[in-house]
DNA sequence: GTATGTGAATGTGTTCACAGCC
DNA sequence: GGCTGTGAACACATTCACATAC
């Protein structure tokens, strides 16, 4: 068991071997092997092994590793077993997909409110045909941010608005007190060392994509 | 000038120079440093130098680059200046948001369909508060795909659909003859070698967040 | 025999530091 | 002097291959 300089790669890893792991775990399954689990989530069973290495030694030799065993400690390390609150910024489509979108709940993230600066023109109005939003999820202003924050010891924001008010809000979110932000804004954030941004950008995948297929001919 | 091997890491960063150096360009800017544009993006002006190297050479020494010059090359080394077609499968808010987002087609990137297991329930309905759908955005149900997509050549497919049917509308993507796939459903797709895919993964990037949350402690 | 755990080898990406050119 | 372009050094990540344990 070593500690110290856990690859990011195999953080990420980590976190589909989870969800795999969780599944399997349902389906009853009760040993499985790291080539399983390799296949499953389309990485080399080396690979599985050397990351589970990091942490400790979760598997018998020479048999595999006992799902529901692996699965508690895996999801140990991710925390998933501790809910964390978390708040969304911005309440327009994206906002509302992420309010709505229930496999966070599934993995202990807890959308505590959501954040808008007119919040009083799309008050949980009814969408028609989508899933609404859930009836005790409040809409606040941007200035109860602070608040919330605080009450709810939330961790981690989700910033869900235009590109252009995007660094506004990061700077209010680190000044109320966050560690995390994940942004979905196309602009790169300017925030002080202790806090951790991760970028969620469609454009720019998409432009990895047609640079790929440029490169085909 | 030399090419093969171009890092994957290089060509995300290109996608971010790109948007800056456009912005610096409308701003009428002439000349500028790697270490002006490393600043903006937060990234080190020896990768920033390093990356473009990769192409070709666009600076001139001692000086800087000529910001409308080096904007143009990027786009093209991007292919931003050709105009893609885009489908996205999935018109639940997800699919809304990303139809409704205007900064696709300021990259290039047309989204010319959305299409939907049940359209007829949810054709333009009238969305209080937030954007409404393009009027002219058609929603076709899912075996419309293959006609739509050979029609308008359509190369990348957007998967907005919940996890459980993201496989099958990936196989159906592939069946239809799309190169590439974005894929926002919290699933390990299963495609032929020479389709391209990139998941954006929120509930990943959270548990990443959480992690190192948790190894602070 | 079989599957894990892991140093060693390899491969990939970043940073350094300086030569080359303006 | 200043800034680019780039080989060489370094750091990081993956893969190999085998000792180890069941």
């Amino acid at each position: 068991m070593k500690v110290l300089k856990i690859p990011e790669p195999t953080v990420v890893r980590l976190s589909l071997y989870s969800r795999f792991l969780n599944q399997a775990n349902d389906r009853g399954m009760d040993i499985i092997s790291s080539d399983e689990i390799g296949v499953a989530v389309g990485i080399p069973s080396a690979q599985v092994r050397k990351d589970l290495s990091y942490f400790g030694e979760f598997g018998i030799r020479g048999v595999g590793y006992r799902v529901k065993d692996l699965c508690e400690q895996v999801d140990k390390l991710l925390c998933v077993n501790q809910s964390w609150p978390v708040i969304i910024i911005g309440a327009g489509h994206l906002g509302k997909a992420l309010a709505t979108y229930k496999g966070l709940l599934d993995r202990g993230f807890d959308v505590v409110a959501l954040f808008d600066s007119h919040p009083n023109e799309l008050e949980h109005e009814k969408d028609s045909g989508t899933d609404t939003l859930p009836e005790n999820l409040p809409i606040y202003p941007l200035d109860m941010l602070n608040k919330v924050v605080q009450e709810k010891q939330v961790k981690m924001g989700i910033i869900a608005v235009p590109a252009d008010s995007a660094q506004s809000i990061a700077d209010d979110l680190v000044q109320s007190g966050v560690a995390s932000i994940i942004n979905f804004a196309p602009v790169v954030l300017n925030v002080p060392d202790h806090i951790e941004v991760r970028n969620i950008d469609l454009t720019v995948n998409l432009e990895v994509l047609s640079f790929n297929l440029g490169m085909r001919s």
